[in-house]
DNA sequence: GTGTTGACTATCG
DNA sequence: ACGATAGCCAACA
């Protein structure tokens, strides 16, 4: 219901915090052994085209965070650093180490490995 | 307030 | 399969 009273500059960032900690909360769900596309985190974070915000989230993670964040590609199975960077090979090592594997276009090897929520 | 940017995505040729 | 395009939306300059 509109109360008359437009959000306040409070309100619009705490709105905004709880959209990143839904997104943190669905990438922190993905089961070890799969991955997400970041649409679909978006999604299950309740947000229907967030694509780009859930690659916001996770480029400003920090470099401890707990956040599983190497299990999130781009709708092409593919990972979405450029191909050779630092963060690149730690991605697809770490997936690797999980038991995801990629073919020689850099894609995931089977459609098995995509998780969809539960 | 306007314009640009980006770890995105669906669609088209 | 692949590159170009347009749509998308929050953050930033």
């Amino acid at each position: 219901m509109a109360s008359g009273t437009r959000p306040s500059a409070a309100e619009k960032a705490q709105a905004a915090e709880e959209r990143r900690q839904r997104i943190w909360q669905v990438i922190h769900a993905i089961p070890s052994g799969r991955v997400c596309s970041y649409g679909m985190v978006a999604r299950l974070a309740g947000l229907a085209n967030g694509a780009r915000q859930t690659a916001w989230a996770l480029r400003h993670l920090p470099r401890d965070t707990k956040i599983p964040w190497f299990r999130v590609i781009n709708s092409q199975g593919k990972i979405a650093m450029p191909e050779g960077s630092r963060g690149y090979r730690e991605q697809r090592r770490r997936l690797k180490a999980e038991g995801v594997t990629f073919n020689d276009s850099g894609r995931i090897s089977s459609r098995s490995f995509w998780w969809e929520g539960d």
